[in-house]
DNA sequence: ATATATAGTTAAGCCTTCTTAACTAAAAAG
DNA sequence: CTTTTTAGTTAAGAAGGCTTAACTATATAT
């Protein structure tokens, strides 16, 4: 029986270990493209998320609309993203990954995710069955936690 | 049977909740705290590594030791980290959270985690002994990566 | 011992981000 | 129909990060 503390500290320390190097994998894909942190996270924020807002964006950064109208118009013109009139309410834009900016975010994802291939690699078989199910478990309770807190947000 | 690019795919898709999700924490709590993203990510270096370098720094976000050197600085400045000379090398420094950097970091993981302690109410008894075992794994081979590497490093 | 390389700091200046404030246009409320 | 709110943009200016270049001090190599 494991108990639910016990549990956090586990996905806490393999968290730990991950963001760690995600984040060195980020900065790296940034750099070497030529892209800006700030420009880098609204692109996967998009890559996410579609039809973001560009107030969306600014909530997401914790920074003013205006802040992330200027980000955002950087992004469009480097053609990486569109920003369409939303049908429903025209004063609002609908944000998306253009097939430029789409290609972009897969080129970066061998790169990115090079840490996940050789931590797979040192799997046994039986290992490997039992994380792919956990993570599974955890990537389907993630997407219900999701569900939920947007209906909450909507209620 | 889990072929190893079935098992890669589904980390890969937990490993990008995941980061999402720390990615909002982590602006959210260097926002409230008043830092800076760069500052809180050396900060959150040195709590992964001890004793680094200036250049450590450097090399990991990509930026020159000058750089380096001066955000290093202003974090000294603000009592999070302290920096001390290497008697082994004497124009090497030794950087190092402070007492207050670590309870600063300690501060902010209950927050940063929030979404990790969401997921794991989610869970049953079974699933939460499968996620336990299997990011065990998952980090024991993370443990092994990095010794390798740093061992390769040196030869 | 001399020369070279390494670790780090400092200063000048550029560039980006970010904020505030003023504005346009559309939607919602009265 | 008028008023108010909401979504987004633009411009000016402040703040911070980053680079280059010049420099100090220590360690390593010849």
């Amino acid at each position: 029986m494991i108990s639910p503390s016990q549990l956090i500290q586990t996905i806490r320390q393999f968290m730990d270990f991950a963001m760690h190097h995600s984040m060195r994998e980020r900065v790296h894909f940034a750099k070497t493209t030529g892209l800006s942190m700030p420009q880098f996270g609204i692109l996967m924020q998009l890559h996410y998320r579609k039809d973001c807002g560009v107030s969306d964006i600014g909530e997401r950064f914790d920074i003013t609309s205006a802040a992330a109208s200027q980000l955002v118009d950087k992004l469009v013109q480097s053609g990486l993203i569109q920003r369409a009139e939303d049908p429903n309410d025209r004063r609002a834009k609908l944000l998306n990954l253009t097939e430029k900016g789409r290609q972009f975010i897969q080129k970066g994802v061998e790169e990115r995710y090079r840490w996940v291939d050789q931590l797979a690699a040192k799997l046994t078989p039986e290992e490997r069955a039992k994380v792919d199910e956990a993570l599974q478990i955890m990537t389907h309770a993630a997407k219900e936690l999701e569900a939920e807190t947007s209906t909450h947000v909507h209620a």
